[in-house]
RNA sequence: GGGCGCGUAGCUCAGUUGGUUAGAGCGCCUGCUUCACACGCAGGAGGUCCACGGUUCGAGUCCGUGCGCGCCCACCA
């Protein structure tokens, strides 16, 4: 077995991945009728990347997930959704636009035979790389049909809402993005402070020659006005009420009304009534019964009532209005101002707010049952101040516009008689008009809001709307893992629907995490080419130092700032296991040692390893391994996968190969390789792998696979295998007081070499005073020292001598080198920091134990604490003035 | 206009209920081609924890104010 001399992830990962699906060991359970992936992939000529946002999450379900089996929870896996919608639609829009054509021309069949195309095209990568992050993956066209699967359930669901009346269909203002073609909800408008202007307008008020001065934004739009108002108790104007304005530029008369809406401290107090185009005009509008002037369309271009304006682009009008109204003298005043912009959350387009005919969903009565059980925590956030940003906009909440002008999603299940204009809204798709027979159907052309069949994720996703067994056994799912920045979007229409056809909530814990940005905190966007896309870091670096350097940087609350610096050292991190390993497995081999796994680690109890006069570092990487295993549970379980990826570092690198290792290899047999004892070593390793396994999956079942090969009774795979558990009886301190004096030793010899600027590969003599237990240790691992320090010490049980040039103390020893020439001057800089410091200690412990409210409302244990500091302090200080002594000397 | 979060080593960030020598990774300095690993080994430098005030025996941690930065929500022309 041997292995290369670097990692080399791209060897072993993908053969894992799939060989994890075809050995069921990883794949989801549940048959899914819905598609199973949310990334969207760019075609070929579209510079961009994946959704960065879905690696974090990716690796943080994946490592619950994957943890939570090794402990034997029953754990199910679910995949996402497909956003079809505008994204996807957009990038073949894109693309078809670069060959000349455009989507209209091209007509709806064709046009979704292309978005499969391009689905199918760039489905391999996307397959391959879904599972490499680990996510299963079953995606094909016939799991992925508009009309079939899961448009089941979307239709069941629309027939509900509309039976309820929940879904109703009505003119309304809307926001409609120009270039998109296409209505947006409000959660996709973007607003954005810009400088723009506001331009003071005058109304000359008919049959006087006083004007009333209006300030718009959009002068544009008083194409369409059909009304000015003023404020019932603003007594500057109130002789006017019932008076008429002209309307200028379309010489229209229109009233003057009194509504709420004109504030009187704001601009003139005037305010113009656009009922077409304004979301408050157009209810000021329906306040006072005036007519509706659409003055500008779908494409952002003037309409037929815009008079000599018509057909202009909305910018252009609105420079030649203001020209116009300037020539005339009816411009009071232009002033700068700040406006904010809506724009169209993809194509940063100026969103148009427009009277349409939409399909919306009455919110109200979902969102009440909603707030309800996250009020009443059967539903909780982690963390719990997104409870507050949950409560804010279901308390706020609009009444959602579900129908979308796109063709890739669900159609809208609604047929319109053409011979009596009703309305059929069924699961089936009908024959006839209910109400006159009529045989003129036709589809409503709209599809609904991509979030519309998301938030039935999780039991569509089951079976629904079967009875399944599925849907019985995993709904509620315990946990949702998910990001902020689709809280409202995805969580929140979740609860809904799951109170509104389920009963019940669909999960009851939703943990939110961090969103990953780029090195300087930037949100990732392909327009400021920031982005770090994981189909090639993931290629370049391996799945596994990708997930590493997410979660090593995963602590909740703040955003993780990604660069390819952090996933380079957690590459480093991966290499260093493999040749750990490299190591074992090498001299496995010289010793023909039998590749052996133990049962688990009871097998180790500190005990029986006593009894069995088992190597003190041997007990000592046991008595860690249980400590971190705990750490890390404890870690996991909270989500602060950050904590649990630390200590898995420390432990590996700076434990386990650092100390363990180097001593081991100190007892290699120099024909034979391993000894007997090397069981523990194998043990230790093994159970480390294991420990490892929810953050590197695929390193660690390399390795593990490798290592137990040919054992006889062993788990398929290292994520059968069990998490090893915290017991106390493992935990040695014996052991681990040991194996620190002796790194003490160690540390203190090689700190004095270098100070010295000693020949590193100098065999040097020394000596070592104590009077404690450290002089026992120093004698047992004589031959560690030798090795791992360069130095032969001999011992004495006393205190050091007064005069001695190379010196280092430790509280429990000093350590002396025998060297002729010492280079005095880095040794007096190193002692007499330590004095300062020493001294600064000794200063504030005395001040604090002199001070009586202190010695009276501090705990015991703490003023204990100081009282045991203090004395080492001072022996210390002892030494180090001894040492300082022994320099001038 | 509301709401939230952040300000700790050159950079990016940890720091669970306040407890006394504030940690990590990267970068930097010194020395090492040691038979697992230069994606490495050994040693080291570097911080008035944004400012001021308060609570407390004790504050990076809790409270207030200010400064700086970021985000979310919002129909004020």
């Amino acid at each position: 077995m041997q292995l290369e001399k670097v990692y080399e992830p791209q060897r072993f990962e993908p053969h894992w991945a799939q060989w994890w699906i075809d050995a069921g060991v990883f794949h989801a359970d549940v048959k899914s009728p819905a598609p199973v992936f949310s990334i969207v992939i760019p075609p070929p000529n579209v510079t961009g990347s994946l959704h960065i946002g879905h690696m974090l999450e990716h690796s943080e379900i994946d490592c619950t997930v994957r943890w939570h089996r090794m402990r034997g929870d029953n754990t199910l896996w679910l995949p996402g959704t497909d956003h079809a919608g505008i994204s996807t639609e957009m990038m073949v829009v894109r693309q078809l636009a670069q060959e000349g054509t455009s989507r209209r021309e091209i007509g709806r069949e064709k046009f979704l035979e292309r978005v499969w195309q391009w689905k199918e095209q760039y489905g391999d990568t996307i397959k391959r790389q879904m599972i490499r992050m680990g996510l299963s993956c079953d995606w094909s066209r016939e799991r992925f049909t508009m009309d079939a699967g899961l448009s089941r359930a979307v239709r069941e669901v629309f027939v509900r809402l509309w039976e309820k009346g929940l879904i109703y269909r009505g003119e309304y203002m809307v926001n409609w993005c120009p270039r998109c073609q296409t209505v947006l909800s409000d959660l996709e408008v973007k607003h954005e402070e810009s400088q723009g202007h506001l331009w003071h307008i005058r109304y000359p008020v008919v049959g006087t020659d006083r004007y009333l001065v209006v300030a718009t934004t959009r002068p544009e739009t008083m194409l369409g006005d059909t009304a000015v108002a003023i404020n019932p108790r603003d007594a500057r104007y109130f002789d006017l009420h019932g008076k008429t304005v002209t309307l200028p530029l379309m010489n229209r008369e229109i009233p003057i009304i009194l509504d709420e809406l004109a504030d009187p401290k704001f601009g003139t107090g005037v305010v113009k009534i656009t009922p077409a185009h304004d979301p408050n005009d157009f209810e000021a509008g329906k306040r006072h019964d005036l007519p509706k002037i659409k003055v500008i369309d779908e494409n952002a271009r003037m309409t037929k009532e815009a008079g000599r304006y018509a057909d202009l682009d909305r910018f252009e009008a609105r420079k030649r209005v203001v020209a116009d109204l300037e020539q005339l003298g009816l411009i009071d005043k232009i002033e700068d101002y700040t406006v904010s912009l809506g724009r169209c959350e993809r194509t940063k387009d100026i969103v148009e707010p427009l009277i349409s005919t939409q399909w919306f969903v009455k919110i109200k009565p979902l969102a009440e049952v909603a707030i309800r059980v996250v009020d009443s925590g059967e539903i909780v956030f982690v963390p719990d101040n997104w409870t507050r940003v949950y409560h804010e906009w279901m308390d706020n909440i609009r009444d959602w516009c579900i129908s979308r002008q796109l063709w890739w999603g669900h159609r809208i299940p609604a047929w319109h008689c053409q011979d009596c204009a009703e309305i059929i809204v069924a699961r089936q798709d009908p024959a006839t008009c209910s109400r006159c027979g009529g045989s003129r159907l036709e589809q409503d052309p709209d599809v609904l809001d991509t979030w519309f069949s998301s938030q039935l994720w999780p039991f569509s996703t089951l079976g629904w709307p079967d009875d399944t067994e599925d849907l019985r056994k995993f709904y509620p799912t315990s946990l949702l893992n998910t990001g902020f920045d689709i809280l409202f979007f995805w969580v929140a229409r979740m609860i809904m629907a799951g109170m509104e056809f389920m009963g019940s909530v669909p999960f009851r814990q939703v943990y939110i995490h961090a969103l990953v940005r780029d090195a300087d905190g930037q949100k990732m966007s392909k327009t400021r080419g920031n982005t770090i896309d994981p189909l090639v870091v993931t290629e370049k670096y391996g799945t596994d130092a990708v997930r590493m350097a997410l979660l090593m940087a995963a602590a909740p609350g703040t955003d993780i700032a990604l660069s390819e610096d952090r996933i380079e050292s957690a590459r480093a991190f991966a290499n260093k296991i493999w040749n750990a390993a490299r190591l074992i497995f090498m001299n496995m081999e010289r010793s023909s040692v039998q590749p052996w796994v133990p049962e688990d680690l009871q097998a180790y109890r500190p005990e029986a390893n006593q009894a069995m006069s088992v190597p003190v570092e041997d007990r000592w990487i046991f008595s860690r391994l249980n400590q971190v295993a705990e750490h890390v549970t404890r870690a996991i379980d909270q989500y602060r996968y950050h904590e649990a990826a630390q200590e898995l570092w420390h432990f590996f690198w700076h434990e386990f190969c650092d100390w363990f290792l180097e001593l081991k290899k100190l007892r290699l047999e120099p024909e034979t390789g391993l000894t007997a004892d090397w069981r523990n070593l194998l043990a230790a390793f093994e159970a480390a792998l294991r420990l490892l396994h929810p953050v590197m999956p695929f390193l660690t079942e390399e390795l593990w696979q490798r290592l137990v090969e040919g054992a006889a009774h062993r788990p398929k795979s290292i994520a059968l295998a069990r998490y090893p558990e915290y017991s106390q009886a493992w935990t040695d301190l014996p052991a681990e007081r040991e194996i620190q004096v002796l790194q003490d030793i160690v540390t203190a010899a090689r700190t004095l070499r270098a100070e010295m600027k000693l020949d590193p590969k100098a065999q040097l003599d020394g000596v070592l005073y104590s009077r404690s237990a450290a002089l026992e240790v120093a004698r047992a691992h004589a031959a560690a020292i030798q090795k791992l320090a360069s130095v032969k010490l001999e011992l004495r049980n006393d205190a050091a001598p007064q005069a001695s040039a190379v010196i280092h103390s430790m509280p429990e020893f000093d350590l002396v080198l025998n060297v002729p020439r010492a280079n005095v001057t880095e040794q007096r800089k190193r002692l007499e920091k330590e004095r300062e410091q020493l001294d600064k200690n000794i200063a504030n412990s005395t001040r604090q134990l002199g001070d009586e409210t202190f010695l009276s409302r501090a705990p015991a244990h703490v003023v204990e604490s100081i009282r045991t500091k203090m004395v080492e302090y001072e022996t210390q200080l002892q030494k180090v003035r001894t040492a300082l002594n022994g320099l001038s000397s």
